[in-house]
DNA sequence: TTTATATTTTTGTGATCACAATTTATATCA
DNA sequence: TGATATAAATTGTGATCACAAAAATATAAA
């Protein structure tokens, strides 16, 4: 119980409307986004279920929901780990975002009214202002919530679940990567996207989302500082 | 128990090894994917379970992974149900299948060596023969077996489990739709795509691909008959 | 100390149960 | 007959238990 690195999950208000499932998988989502846990480290049911002070149950539900969406990997022991990262693997996630949201945002472009975009506005003027704080836990919530109404400006969006898996595995390294370094300058794109929505411009839309995403990635810029980030990142 | 529509279920052999839950989900995914559970009809736990001859505990973790993999739909009141195709969401899927297989065809390119060719010119044999003997069922399944095995020459590859989704999310409108057709002409554009993979050409890898899942879905070519097929694959 | 073997503990799995919430069926009244 | 209220049945959820498999620990031998 207590020989394997700590699990430390702030959990959310336990609010009484929905499920308990619902509450622990909300727990340890954001736990696994944050890199609370360590890649590797092997998760079982019962001290999860000790940790948040919930039966058994409610927690086997939450590790197969969040496996199946890729945040969590099953071994062959049927053992329960935040998946540990390579620097291909990486490589590979970044791309496919790109593909992935720079189609999102080209198929939601035509369904952005006057509302929506102003909605983007506020969120990218949010966005400045933590910049300015050096809030980097608030700017990655604001640039994903930014990236998010985007897409769901589109009414029949269903690729949202497919990104939110991305990010989902791409999430926890991102995090115990970026905690490594002292700045972290950041170039807004999304000025250039909002012009392009204005414009009405896809190409230049995705131009811009996939700047937003390459850059957001420019820490690892060389293949010797991610390696470095990945061996810092899966000592396990 | 019997208002209802029958759930036609016919499940592969329960091999001894390996869980019960995932025997379970295999079972579902291919009576979904086959279009034998209609749209919208409610799915119950122990109803499923009395089919299946098993307790309530390995389907209801079953029911929770497709969910999360959009094969299923977790409606307000918690109830399960084959999610309804609309032609706009019709729309969305096709084209989002285009954009991210069209990347991990790119993507898998560079790692096919001999061997895999090899293997894909045989299942595209395989495939003719299908097509000559006029085997739907068997025409669709050696299709995503190519797919798939393009796919997977990446090594580092990660967007299957999202292309997977997709398939389940339109598979089962697409068995329904199609045995609704007497005859369906299929252009074969395996052969382009496997001239392409020869040539090392990823664009034109990429058009064949893109032409080979356009021309799949072009039996619903007009708005009109994908509506049709749409009225006749949702009335429940 | 190191390696191999035996024992204990822990773990995932699947079954069963209780209960509140929802759905369905039945009865009542216009 | 048709709408509405009441009762019965069904459902998802979460808790608990038993058990075989796996992991961790202890023990024996080199």
């Amino acid at each position: 119980m207590d020989k394997k690195s700590p699990i430390q999950i702030t959990p959310p208000e336990r609010d009484d409307n929905g499920t308990v499932t619902q509450w622990v998988y909300t727990s340890l989502r954001d736990a696994v986004m944050q890199g609370q846990i360590l890649p590797g480290r092997a998760l079982t049911i019962r001290e999860l279920a000790g940790i948040l002070d919930v039966s058994p149950m409610p927690v086997r539900e939450a590790l197969r929901q969040l496996s199946a969406e890729g945040a969590l990997e099953i071994q062959g022991n049927r053992r329960v780990m935040v998946p540990k990262m390579t620097a291909m693997k990486f490589t590979e996630l970044c791309e496919a975002r790109i593909a992935i949201e720079c189609h999102a945002a080209a198929r939601a472009l035509p369904y952005i009214d006057g509302e929506q975009l102003q909605h983007l506005q506020q969120l990218d003027r949010q966005i400045d202002n933590a910049q300015a704080e050096g809030n980097l836990e608030q700017i990655s919530i604001l640039n994903q919530r930014f990236h998010r109404a985007l897409y769901k400006a589109n009414p029949h969006q269903i690729t949202l679940p497919l990104i939110e898996s991305l990010w989902l595995q791409l999430g926890p390294f991102m995090r115990l990567a970026s905690s490594k370094l002292q700045e972290h300058y950041v170039i807004d794109r999304h000025n250039e996207a909002l012009a392009a929505i204005r414009d009405r411009d896809a190409f230049a839309l995705q131009r811009a989302i996939a700047a937003d995403i390459r850059e957001g990635f420019a820490f690892a810029d060389t293949p010797e500082l991610l390696q470095s980030f990945i061996e810092q990142s899966n000592q396990a």
